[in-house]
DNA sequence: GTTTAAATTAATCATTGAATTAATTTAAGG
DNA sequence: CCTTAAATTAATTCAATGATTAATTTAAAC
């Protein structure tokens, strides 16, 4: 039993320099900083928190990345550009027909979210809404290729005339990313809140699959009166 | 030119009981509330910032509501569930096929976005994201209806035979919140980044309606090779 | 060994935000 | 008219947050 005396609490970390090499802890405060952001949004997420989650004091934040700006940008930078750059570069050859398109794009979703878990409920609060913190500088960084890249691929296929009719190749960016970001973004509260345990990455992928190649009414039952 | 010696702020109401019945006051901090926690979300929109929109002082938001959690309840209580209620009452028998429960969704969808424009970019934030301020509450009062009165005419309509194959009953509620309400709370987004001035709900409506059609293939180019 | 550089904490400062209170003005009721 | 209640602002308080600095410990270099 510990003394009364000496609050000595457990693992507490001596000051000075560490002996252990700790030479992560950059990128360890890169994740929490990433975990935090993404859980209660940028603005919300206080510097305290992500050093507490890290083991650190907090100014462990300001020695490595001087302020909470810079921070973000090192996290845009060095995270989030690198892992979503390349699908864009996918995206401007992969496949033919529109529902190749579709599928590489839900692909490449898939497989950021099972490396960084965190994204998709990032992208969708600081980026995709309006007054999101990131979305001056991810659109002038990602975005200004991707969505023009994905319309005109939607677009040549209309003029091959393999695209549905009533489909508007500029939405379909939208619809996309509602169908396969937007849905990672919330699935915890799918799961619990539905009570469906079932719902992963490669579930919602074959259904949205299913849903972008026929529609959702079987051909008989399509327009019955 | 106004003196130099008298800084006269141009319209600053006088201390006390004001002589205009602004009787609405309450009313009109609500409306500037919702905007500004749909801008910038819950946990970052100041009081300060709220009361300057509606041209008072902070003061008055503790007199009216209390506190900042006072004036969140409120604001769901009396804005955002007495919209939603009634699209969550009528789902639960509209329509007949899946297509036409869908259809029903999105025209709800499409109308409670006409009445509050500021509701979108609120809920994608605040009650689908993890960690969102809103999520308890609100999951509380309506959603413990929604999806599952959704998900079980999506499975009747499987039973029946109605449903196309691969097509998840217990996800549909996630695809019909990503093609439709979500695409509306970044329509600024999609208008203005994309150059796409006709995005609007009626447009962003049809092509929804289209995709869950029938999908974004012709027939013709379906399964080609 | 001695010196120097790196990494870390504790402590502090300034700013901002939520919450509160006292004072003030006007409207309404008798 | 006089009194009372309602609505509002200015000013203040308290907690939290971002930012900074000085002190401290260890590793590395010579």
């Amino acid at each position: 039993m510990p003394s009364r005396t000496t609050p000595a609490k457990p693992r507490r970390r001596r000051v000075g320099r560490p002996a252990g090499d700790d030479g992560d802890l950059r990128d360890r405060l890169l994740d929490a900083a990433a975990v935090q952001f993404a859980a209660t949004g940028i603005a919300a997420a206080s510097l305290r928190t992500i050093a507490q989650a890290a083991g650190v004091t907090p100014a462990m934040l300001h020695y490595y990345f001087g302020n909470k700006d810079a921070l973000v940008r090192a996290l845009v930078g060095e995270r989030l550009l690198p892992n979503v750059r390349p699908l864009v570069e996918t995206l401007a050859s992969a496949g033919e027909t529109p529902l190749e398109v579709a599928q590489a794009f839900a692909q490449g979703v898939s497989a950021i979210v099972a490396t960084l878990p965190w994204l998709p409920a990032l992208w969708v609060r600081e980026v995709l809404c309006e007054g999101g913190a990131l979305r001056e500088f991810v659109f002038r960084e990602v975005m200004p290729s991707l969505p023009q890249v994905l319309t005109r691929r939607f677009e040549a296929a209309r003029a091959a005339g393999q695209l549905a009719p009533g489909i508007d190749p500029r939405l379909m960016v939208a619809s996309l990313v509602g169908l396969t970001l937007f849905p990672a973004a919330g699935a915890p509260i799918w799961q619990k809140a539905f009570g469906m345990p079932g719902l992963d990455m490669p579930a919602l992928m074959s259904h949205t699959l299913a849903l972008l190649g026929h529609g959702l009414a079987t051909p008989s039952t399509e327009k019955p009166r």
